[in-house]
DNA sequence: TTGGGTGCAAACTATTTGCATTCGA
DNA sequence: TCGAATGCAAATAGTTTGCACCCAA
């Protein structure tokens, strides 16, 4: 299941749309990132998509990835996953989901909404609203 | 509802005797550590705890907090909640829960286990054994 | 004496910030 | 052109590590 405005690896096309549809200027650095990130459903920290980014050329600043994936969360376009105390990780499925956080290898798996139910969530305090719902599964290979 | 081994503000016999009982030496400033932490069910960061500990005297580390606090967790004394992706918390009730989080005030309430199920939890990935289950409620005030 | 346990300063890592430079409309 | 975007360096904050010291066997 791929990002909904994607349906293959991204072209840089298909991604400046993107950008200009969620109100983000696309320049040269974003639409690199926004390529990498978006390009299918997974869950990089920002190390690692500064590792993909700067693969071969050596165009975007540390920096420049940490706040372009800040502005691409609060614009939308990917959603912060919390589950690691040592770094964020950064989902390009945006659909309201959960995940199984493989704690020996670091890795997520998303778990579809409609395979995970929530019954009697109880009534926020008082003059609060409800935000999201975040279910997380940590797993460990059996052997250990 | 407190610790379970608490009746109340722990004195320093409660806590040497609950220390020797998790396996771990109990030593000045372990003792002061779980003082400050164990009197009652709440949620604290390290820096939070370290403050505390060194409000009027000052005989505890900052990286001795982190290590004791480290130690606690492993030993079973206390839990980590991860939720913030600035800190870790610990909390006190070591009992399955999940939580509210308040994303303006960064603080957290308990929600227990009895007031809220989980419906159709699917499978592990394959060798996979699930080792906790956390819902967290992330919650901002209806004004904002 | 000696080896593991303890405590702390310093190191480390992820992330943010301030500002001079460059870019895109 | 000119404000927005970038890149870099340095700051920051949370956390971890390396090592001196201490204590029980």
């Amino acid at each position: 299941m791929l990002h909904p405005a994607f349906s293959d690896k991204s072209s840089r096309k298909e991604v400046v749309r993107l950008l200009t549809e969620h109100g983000i200027t696309p320049t040269q650095q974003r639409i690199l990132i926004a390529q990498e990130m978006l390009s299918k459903h997974q869950h990089l920290s920002a190390d690692q998509v500064m590792q993909r980014v700067n693969a071969h050329s050596n165009t975007v600043s540390k920096a420049t990835v940490y706040n372009t994936l800040g502005l691409f969360t609060e614009k939308g376009l990917i959603k912060e996953v919390i589950v690691d105390s040592s770094k964020v990780f950064y989902d390009s499925n945006t659909r309201h989901h959960h995940h199984f956080y493989n704690v020996d290898s670091g890795s997520l798996h998303d778990i579809e909404c409609e395979h995970l139910a929530i019954a009697r969530l109880p009534d926020p305090p008082a003059a609060m609203k409800i935000k999201n719902v975040e279910v997380i599964v940590r797993v460990s290979s059996k052997a250990s």
